[in-house]
DNA sequence: ATAAACCAGTTTACAACATAAACCAAATGA
DNA sequence: TCATTTGGTTTATGTTGTAAACTGGTTTAT
């Protein structure tokens, strides 16, 4: 059985569950994650810089009907991140 | 919809590992869970201590051949709280 | 009998993390 | 023009996770 180690970057409930929307819709900008997830503002800017830093997502920054717009996408690393972790996690749940 | 929030004293990598041994078990003493886990004894003593605490397992204290022995079993709310578990982070698996 | 090594844990100290609150800058509305 | 809204970022603070240090006793060796 072993319990594989989980990846830290992913095992924390909101960035999961922007790696899992994002796994969905391959695009999805701040406010549409924002309301999936039901996440502040705050917490959500930190957990997206993380995941940008672990290089999971690429974040493109622009501006939408003179809006500032920050739009994310998994990279590759990022998909391969999540398909590991959720073949890991599965180990512990029986 | 998605994204139900994660029981935060089973969404951590030591107990969720403690947790899913026992639901194997059904009874196991500290030495054992600390092997399987590959954990250090001081976390695998803390992180005991929050499922108990959580009312998670139950936690007996004997001697076992001159040396003191420390027992743990799932309650029944840590079964169903474990069941609860797997069934939120699942949604986020995909 | 004493010392050294070992067993089975607990406590503690500190770094890392998670998150809400406070803040910022530009755009729009009254 | 003053306030409100949008779309975020930064900061402050409490919470967590974990290794290191410690406790209390046992076995082995001398």
């Amino acid at each position: 059985m072993a319990f594989a180690p989980l990846d830290p970057v992913l095992h924390n409930q909101l960035r999961l569950a922007v790696v899992s929307l994002l796994v969905g819709v391959e695009e999805a900008d701040f406010t549409f994650i924002l309301e999936k997830t039901g996440a502040t503002r705050g917490n959500l800017s930190v957990q997206l810089s993380k995941l940008k830093e672990a290089g999971y997502i690429r974040v493109k920054k622009t501006f939408k009907e003179n809006y500032p717009n920050t739009s994310c996408a998994l990279t590759p690393q990022g998909i391969t991140a999540f398909e590991q972790y959720v073949a890991a996690i599965k180990e512990y749940l029986g």
